[in-house]
DNA sequence: GAGTGGTCTAGACCACGGG
DNA sequence: CCGTGGTCTAGACCACTCG
């Protein structure tokens, strides 16, 4: 036993180390849980929660009865905050403006209703903006609400807030899923967006769930240039 | 008191259930854990384990004395998981095979040197080559390596096995930042792609570190199509 | 200063799943 | 079967930070 390692912290980083220095090399198992606490002088309680961290952020696997072993192929997870937009311009320290373009309801394409699970014969809203930093486009917003799950979406003032802030405080959800992806824009999408057709843009499309109604569906087109980034 | 409710998991449910109710409102403060451990019958470490969960996947704020609250723009943090091409490609039950186009030792452009932090007069490994998927190009991986932080890189079998694998199971490294964007691709990396001039590309760069030191750093250009998946 | 979340402990029981 | 991680408990002390 090397010394008292009391923090889960701190045994995080031990057997971080461990790991990085080959002493556990990738594919092999470590020591049990008791084991490693009565080697730090620590309560299982506290190697069970440095552990457990290690494995959430890929690199270890953990198995019952099997037991802990160094991941082979550290799966790299990559913690992505989505911004809210005024919210990511705005730490920019950039001045945010929103302007609507559109605002109608009329029938959706299949695509869109086979994303948002929905047949028949029904009209959704749709809202088109763009959002502006520094008087500049930063990112165009299409947006489809289905207003049979959100009450009270037609007296929303989206031409002065934007749908996403307004939905965010008006309408529950529970999950969403997200496709980041890069597209090629056309010569209206790029007008739009103060750029050429044929330039490459970022595009975030996300389905908002509540329970098992789609709430929403938005397809967000960067102005050329955007990039995402993360650490892990 | 309701009724007790024994795991994290459940109390993590509960709580949910209240704040997409609204019972609990966005920028409200909750109960503190000693009274919702009263309140739900358990310890107040479960209560501490289910609100942990929810503030770390940003439902909840938190802070020591203020309390807990209902975040007012729950930052949506969506966990993307950066794949291991080739197991990216035969999880798609596709067959995978490398080339490897070209391996230089030769001098980065400042830009890259900039990125690695790295002055001077200093040589790095080039490896540049392509992933396929059932024989047509997937991605075209542009990789710089520095020889002085990776030892027996110049044995490496390259050819073989993808530079990424090689450096996982023979390099040690802290930690990535990453970027994602889109770009359109050159005539050149258009053809390296199979696509055709102008499109549309997802670009990955990630850098990868080991303490201080920049170990390698890649630009991936994924065939235009490509998409990457997350819910949250 | 005092309230709140953050953490540690020692012990216990349980559920999964490998052998 | 039975070892391992997963979790719960009751109590305690600490650290941060708001008022």
């Amino acid at each position: 036993m090397t010394k008292t390692i009391k923090s889960w912290q701190a045994v995080e980083q031990e057997v971080r180390r461990r790991i990085h220095s080959r002493e556990w090399a990738p594919g092999e198992p470590i020591p049990n849980e008791a084991d490693l606490a009565l080697e730090f002088g620590c309560a299982r309680a506290t190697v069970n929660r440095a552990l457990r961290a290690l494995a959430d952020s890929g690199l270890l696997d953990r198995r019952r009865k099997a037991g802990t072993r160094v991941a082979l192929h550290p799966i790299r997870k990559a913690v992505l905050e989505i911004p809210v937009i005024r919210q990511e311009i705005e730490e920019k320290g950039l001045r945010y403006r929103y302007e609507l373009v559109e605002r109608t309801e009329k029938r959706a394409s299949k695509a869109i209703m086979d994303r948002m699970d929905l047949v028949g014969d029904r009209s959704l809203l749709n809202v088109f903006a763009i959002h502006f930093a520094n008087d500049r486009p930063y990112v165009a917003e299409d947006r489809w609400i289905d207003p049979a799950v959100v009450p009270g979406l037609s007296e929303a003032p989206l031409d002065r807030i934007s749908a996403n802030e307004w939905l965010l405080s008006n309408a529950p959800y529970t999950r969403s899923d997200i496709v980041i992806s890069a597209l090629c824009l056309t010569a209206t999408q790029a007008r739009q967006l103060g750029a050429s057709a044929g330039q490459a843009s970022f595009r975030i499309e996300r389905i908002t769930w509540d329970g098992d109604d789609a709430v929403t569906t938005v397809e967000l087109r960067f102005a050329p240039g955007y990039s995402l980034g993360a650490r892990f």
